[in-house]
RNA sequence: GCCGGAAUGGCGGAAUUGGCAGACGCAAGGGACUUAAAAUCCCUCGGCCUUUAAGGCUGUCCGGGUUCGAUUCCCGGUUCCGGCACCA
């Protein structure tokens, strides 16, 4: 053994060794029971940033451990390759995307090994190759045979600086692109859908299945995203005419109140039913007009509303009144039925439009104990109360009047009880080159035609020019490839060019990593029901609604094609926080880089461009554009994969935000240091002592007591840590205070008639450290272990019991409290009985003269933990 | 606006079920070793007050409440972060 810790040889050849063995390659073994641990798979870009250190170490250390306890773990790793960002630096840069992709997951991959990580290269996958994207061909020509893929020409997101539509679920706060940032536009658009929608109670009532396991607000923010909401659709005839207009409302208890419609300047029906010409010009220009607003301010609730008056009235089938439709962009034409009812008196947007427009007020819904006045209403009264001015129907709460309208409308046949969501159907074409190419192809005689599943996969061509000055997808160009024939009718058609949103290959990859080199079917379906669920499932939240809404959606349309028997995907959800650093910025020269500025020391930093003083900024999350990212090849160079795994661990739980700090990860790579030293100081004594299942006790005295009190507190609490709980920032800093104590403690020289007790309890505690910290830093231990005799392998354990009994403390000073303050400690075996405390608390002198000569009223005991003297009032 | 989450020393964080606030690490200060430096080891370290020893008061965003006892539970508020944002 050397001195020093020489991290680098020994990572080098510990990760030779484990490939070697194919430790972490797994397979289906019945005898034992199975463990899924899998990190959110990375996009290619290139390299690992800290943020995926971080991440997969999380998931290392999980994975290491089910490992070590005898469990049959699978801990996979692929590539998310399809993307814009191969695409766009073969635009800037002339490489191909292949080219680039394949280029950086070689370097990744080897950057993966270098950190050790246990997974399983066995089952690597890319999703940019063919024998895994024709699976999603594949997976589309099902949907499209049960009717969940669709075409249709509809309004899009679209995002130019992408040059591509965008889902729903990737435009942020209302009009971004999730990618770039840039704001999106609205365009009409054909293109391919996935009915989620039909899935939408599913997705919704299964999250009882996941709460519980799954982050609350992830849970909140999909609940929020579905946006159920229940009612009832109300048809609403039209004065003279035949025509009806249906819409949906939540609040049934309120039609009587409804004294305006409005409908959506999309609607066809707006031009339909204008009464002039005139008027139906008007009504166009308005409607053009808010097709083309901003989408910020047609959706800004301060903004007020702009209306216009079609001509045309309705009636409310409750009262038989005539009323007045109006149209105005707050109705949504994607919502509901792209009409509504309007209750002034009980909605807030409706009785804002109706101010604005002098339109009727009408109460239908009274408060309890109170009046209102339509004339004196500064808002509206939107919640429950009891129902006014309704006929038949006065004095019903709301919630009874609910049931009873919809009753009523039921059986008059003038509506239906109805639920409605937000969520839409997922727009999945994308009309770029770097993706899985849709498998339909275009025939003039015979209209849409799925490519046959023999054909399959349709192959993505290779040669193909980047050249966007021709506009659109560079697939229109690849004449080759467009051009085919009808496998129909065989006559000369044209092949889809839009290709597949990447979400889709990312939303069943774990069922792939199950049967990975399958070439006859997606998964067989007996590996997926014996790896599936995964068990803990760690990424970060930014995914909440996206990836983990269309990969629970995906998984059970796999389910119904029978691949699956498990409702839901991922059984554990772990969203670990963000990984921070401080930004600097200088007010001229914008974010700076650390070598851009000079350090002061005194907390001030002057800027090294322009000598402005650079302001020390918050910590916010690494990235390039903020300049205060840390490259892991750095530290990997300097510290080892060992020390930023653990730092990274350490440094925060893994569900909070992390803030990089180089002097913590000095400390932790002290900390190795340390027990290093201390097995290099101490080889004699600790000599094969991982190769000892029994250690032999003898008779202690009180520092060897409370080591192995101390050790086996710390595998419990370990152990413990690890079901579920992963706060292995406390995990660490146990180990760190049993070494603390091994420094401390006077351990005697051979022939001391103290050395046998002490060896023997040195020994256990080592070799249980070196256990216990295995999955956080699996190199230096495996070393260690290897050192002191381990024959087998650490990665595969065993992993340490405890013994309850010796993890209890024997020895307890209790703090002794005269109402409710500390004043003094009894020092006292542990389960004293209560009468003794009692007995010893009423003979003590400290608290006899907290007493001021006052008596006790009573004694609160709380086993070894606190006493408590109450003085009586 | 609505819905979540958070707030603890100079900093990251700990306190698992209402029971010792500040574990562990960082930074800082002091000391040992060294010709010196690095490395390493040891000590101190929330604030205020008194001090010979030791102790006292105070302190977990703010204001109330429940309780023998609250970082933890309840009510009200502040600030920050995140999500959704005319969804009828």
């Amino acid at each position: 053994m050397e001195e020093f810790y020489s991290f680098g040889e020994i990572e080098k050849r510990w990760q030779a060794i484990w490939a070697e063995r194919g430790v972490f390659e797994c397979h289906e073994d019945e005898g034992k029971q199975k463990f899924y641990c899998l990190e959110m798979y990375p996009y290619p870009s290139g390299k690992l940033h800290m943020g995926h250190v971080r991440n997969y170490a999380i998931g290392d250390a999980i994975a290491r451990f089910k490992l070590m306890n005898g469990f049959s773990v699978m801990h996979p790793m692929g590539w998310d390759a399809f993307g814009l960002p191969a695409e766009n630096a073969a635009i800037e840069r002339g490489i191909h995307p292949a080219k680039w992709t394949y280029a950086n997951i070689d370097n990744m991959r080897d950057q993966f090994k270098r950190i050790g990580y246990s997974f399983d290269w066995s089952r690597e996958v890319a999703t940019c190759d063919p024998s895994y994207y024709r699976w999603c061909q594949w997976l589309f020509l099902q949907m499209l045979k049960k009717g969940i893929a669709y075409r249709k020409t509809t309004d899009v997101n679209w995002c130019e600086s992408c040059r591509t539509v965008l889902a729903n679920e990737q435009v942020e706060s209302g009009n971004v692109c999730w990618r770039c940032g840039k704001e999106v536009e609205i365009r009409e658009m054909e293109g391919w859908f996935l009915k989620i929608t039909d899935y939408a109670d599913e997705l919704l009532s299964h999250h009882e299945k996941l709460s519980g396991h799954w982050p609350d607000r992830v849970l909140t923010m999909q609940k929020n995203w579905i946006g159920r909401s229940e009612g009832a659709y109300v048809d609403f005839p039209l004065v003279n005419s035949e025509r009806k207009i249906r819409v949906f409302t939540t609040r049934p208890d309120t039609l009587f109140g409804a004294t305006f419609m409005v409908l959506a300047p999309e609607n066809p029906l707006v031009i339909e039913i204008a009464d002039s010409s005139e008027r139906r010009q008007e009504l166009q220009r308005f409607a053009d007009k808010a097709k083309h607003a901003d989408i910020i301010e047609r959706t800004d609730i301060g903004i007020p509303k702009e209306g216009c008056f079609t001509g045309s009235y309705a009636i409310n089938p409750m009262t038989g009144e005539k009323i007045p439709i109006w149209v105005s962009d707050f109705v949504l034409w994607g919502y509901g039925t792209g009409a509504i009812m309007s209750v002034p008196a009980h909605d807030q947007r409706d009785f804002e439009f109706a101010r604005k427009y002098d339109l009727p007020i009408r109460i239908v819904i009274a408060p309890e104990g109170r009046d209102l006045d339509p004339g004196k209403m500064t808002e509206a009264f939107e919640a429950v109360g009891r129902m006014v001015n309704s006929s038949a129907f006065n004095g019903l709460s709301s919630d009874v009047g609910i049931r009873e309208i919809t009753r009523f409308l039921e059986e008059k046949g003038i509506g239906e009880h109805a639920v409605t969501y937000r969520l839409r159907d997922w727009g999945i074409s994308r009309q770029r080159y770097w993706g899985t190419p849709i498998p339909v192809i275009y025939c003039d005689s015979c209209g849409t035609v799925p490519v046959p599943e023999t054909d399959l996969p349709v192959i993505l061509p290779q040669d193909i020019s980047f050249d966007w000055s021709r506009g659109g997808n560079p697939l229109n160009q690849a004449l080759e490839f467009v051009s085919t024939t009808c496998p129909v009718c065989g006559k000369p058609a044209r092949r889809e060019t839009d290709t597949m949103d990447t979400f889709i290959d990312s939303s069943w990859y774990f069922s792939r990593y199950c049967d990975p080199r399958n070439d006859q079917q997606i998964v067989d379906p007996k590996k997926n029901d014996y790896w599936l669920p995964v068990d803990q499932y760690i990424g970060g939240i930014e995914h909440a609604v996206m990836h983990l809404l269309y990969a629970r959606f995906i998984h059970k349309i796999i389910r119904d094609l029978g691949y699956s028997k498990t409702d839901e995907p991922f059984a554990n959800l772990l969203t670990q926080g963000m990984v921070c650093l401080e930004v600097l910025r200088c007010p001229r020269d914008g974010y700076l880089y650390p070598d851009e500025a000079i350090d002061n020391g005194n907390g001030s930093y002057t800027c090294r461009m322009c000598g402005s003083e650079a302001e020390v900024g918050r910590s916010e999350k690494m990235s390039k554009s903020k300049r205060n990212t840390k490259d892991p090849e750095d530290y990997l160079a300097r510290f080892g994969a060992d020390t930023i795994r653990m730092f990274s661990l350490f440094a925060a739980p893994p569900v909070r935000d992390l803030d990089w700090s180089d002097s913590g990860v000095e400390g932790v790579f002290r900390f190795l240091k340390r027990i290093w030293r201390f097995v290099f100081d101490h080889l004699e004594l600790l000599k094969n002592c991982a190769a000892e299942n029994v250690i032999e006790f003898l008779p202690g005295t009180g520092s060897t007591d409370e080591l192995r009190q101390k050790t086996h507190a710390a595998i419990k609490r370990i152990s413990q840590d690890f079901d579920g709980r992963y706060r292995f920032n406390t995990s660490i800093s146990a180990c760190m205070e049993i070494v603390n104590y091994l420094y401390a403690m006077e351990i005697p020289e051979g022939g001391h008639p103290d050395y046998s007790a002490t060896r023997a309890v040195v020994r256990e505690a080592v070799r249980a450290m070196i256990q216990v910290l295995n999955p956080f830093a699996p190199h230096i231990m495996e070393e260690l272990w290897s050192l002191l005799g381990g024959s087998a392998l650490l990665a595969t354990g065993p992993w340490p019991a405890w013994d309850e009994a010796i993890a209890r403390e024997k020895m307890i000073e209790i703090p002794v409290q005269v109402n409710g303050k500390i004043r003094t400690r009894l020092e006292v075996p542990a389960d004293t009985p209560d009468e003794i405390l009692e007995e010893l608390v009423r003979n003590d002198e400290t608290v006899n003269s907290w007493l001021n000569g006052q008596s006790i009223g009573k004694i609160i005991i709380v086993p070894n933990r606190l006493i408590n003297v109450v003085i009586k009032k």
